[in-house]
DNA sequence: CTGAAAGCGCTTACAG
DNA sequence: CTGAAAGCGCTTACAG
């Protein structure tokens, strides 16, 4: 189907090693006129060269292995483009596969293997905890992974997630709330954590408790946040800044304050994080902390590629966030107003708790 | 550094050919304990076949080139993810390349080509207009796309565009809407024109016309959707329902609503398009029609390797989409009651323009 | 039941 | 300046 070096060198009348040493630009190991013949003879045939075959001899491919899992977060398809493009410029290709639903990561992982992939970017975020994907993964080839992977030391590059976390809190307590919550993801994720753990330490070192009633779990999805939402202002009506883990999130917590009649930031400030496209547009539009997700999988995928190439890279990167203001957080309401139905006016939910 | 099949075959005490039989499970083709040997040499060993000596002398790779543009489109992601798993369990690898944003599409085209993929599926509707890409496409593969490509006869794989605008308009007109605008996307865009066409026309069998004028650009994005929109309303204050061609330009169209003062949906109704993961919490919920991206992507995928197999596949498949109602849409207000601060309520828009 | 030969498309020393 | 040899890891007839 595809035109051979062998052919290429028959039609310019060359041995094919002849062919093969100009077509790889070798300088001047050729007469000119040979050189043009051979340059010519490919043209004319569609010539390409087998990548298979230069693998073969050079004991290397020029592919860069990318493990997902199954996508069930919508980041992960940003985290892919990015690390693929950054793959692209720099003359690899990427082999993209994931693990399916079920759990089975070996089957992709040797997959790679068989390809010969120079090294493996894993880019999943779920299986942070699964300790089959440790032992699944490949001792042959350099790993970097967006998450922190459970027994296994591979490098990391993700965003700053502590400083997410304080630049919220900051700008909350900078507008004077005192009263705050926050829906965080799911627990087994590190995450969930390292944002809360920013979060309540900012709160902290400006005289702000955070009470750990006022910590709920939304599951990264709007339904979750929703539910979250409506158990917390049951408890804690007092509450007059929320901070959602996910953008996704923060809209399920609008939709429960709407439901409770609750205004939006006059009642009670909301806090996304991720900066969606969509931030910008819902109303009232999302204040949030951009996470650059594009970044963070071309930064990965420039550092794994470093390793391939012998390089050292520290074992743990993280790119810087950007706090984003817009219009859904202001300064809490003067005095103590509850929006709920349910509340009880004279509770104090700052006192509750320990 | 990984085993060769010489390297199994030699811890075996058998030739590297009869190795390679058994670890092709090729059936009793040798005795049981040679077979046992070989197979735990290989396995103590840690032996990976080189795919890429495999498809050197089978002539064929079992590679899938995926080629996209350069993922403005947050929709890119979920078709490349959808097209990937489909690729994966076909047992086949994805190879993604993507075109740069400067546009040069002959570079990652062949790319796939020198990997000797078995065929490339694009994915790549920014590309749509654009010539160079029939020029660039190889002639060696089997091709599938994702969107019309100009110039090259590709099957085309997709949802379907003018049913879209059918289900949006026949539920509107179920409403008693008579007084609709429409936010398109870009017109460079084949979708554009189907989902417009498809919404004009179910429009018109039930008696309501679609003014030319009320048919604004947006761009897909909501910065577009809502600039879009203030001048719309500002020369028809009357409309009463409103479908934006994606959720994105939805959510743009609710923002400059909210920005009026009009509400939603008792004043005006607002009819996305994609159900987003957002969609269902933003306020109001939005009434969207759901379009199947990863199914659209796995769908083309397996499609592609039909042709790869030899097998035809028709020259276009359009995917059934859903109609989503949520709470975005409603009853035209009783009365025309204009909402916009600007308007002139003795107008009517519906005999303005031809 | 097992082995030796030939060859897939290419590159890299090594000769002439 | 050009060619012939050897070999990358594997599979597929073909012998024995």
């Amino acid at each position: 189907m595809y035109a051979s070096i062998k052919h290429v060198a028959a039609r310019a009348g060359v041995s094919f090693q002849t062919a093969s040493k100009v077509l790889n630009g070798q300088p001047g190991v050729v007469s000119p006129a040979t050189n043009e013949r051979i340059l010519s003879a490919a043209r004319e045939l569609g010539y390409v060269p087998n990548a298979l075959a230069r693998g073969l001899v050079h004991q290397a491919s020029t592919t860069i292995g990318i493990l997902s899992d199954d996508f069930s977060d919508q980041a992960i398809g940003r985290f892919v483009t990015g690390a693929q493009h950054s793959v692209d410029r720099a003359g690899h290709t990427a082999l993209v596969v994931s693990t399916p639903p079920g759990g089975d990561h070996s089957t992709p992982l040797r997959r790679l293997q068989e390809h010969r992939v120079q090294g493996i970017l894993v880019i999943a975020p779920s299986l942070e905890g699964d300790p089959r994907l440790a032992e699944a993964l490949p001792s042959t080839v350099p790993l970097l992974s967006l998450s922190h992977i459970a027994g296994a030391k591979v490098p990391v590059v993700g965003s700053d997630h502590r400083k997410t976390g304080a630049l919220v809190a900051e700008h909350l307590v900078s507008l004077g709330h005192t009263q705050v919550a926050t829906v965080i993801g799911s627990r087994n994720r590190q995450v969930t954590h390292s944002r809360l753990k920013g979060f309540q330490a900012a709160l902290e070192a400006a005289g702000v408790t955070l009470d750990p009633t006022a910590v709920v779990e939304g599951d990264w999805t709007g339904a979750g946040a929703r539910a979250a939402v409506h158990r917390l202002l049951d408890a804690h009506p007092g509450v007059t800044a929320i901070f959602a883990q996910n953008d996704v999130m923060a809209l399920g917590v609008l939709r429960a304050l709407a439901e409770r009649g609750t205004r939006v930031p006059d009642d009670c400030s909301v806090v996304g994080c991720d900066d969606l496209e969509i931030a910008e547009f819902v109303t009232p539009p999302l204040t949030t902390v951009r996470i650059p997700f594009e970044d963070t999988g071309a930064h990965a995928a420039a550092q794994l590629l470093k390793l391939v190439r012998g390089e050292k890279v520290p074992s743990r990167s993280l790119l810087p966030v950007t706090f984003v203001e817009r219009g859904s957080t202001a300064r809490p309401p003067p005095r103590r107003r509850s929006a709920s139905r349910t509340s009880a006016p004279t509770k104090s939910p700052r006192k509750t708790g320990r």
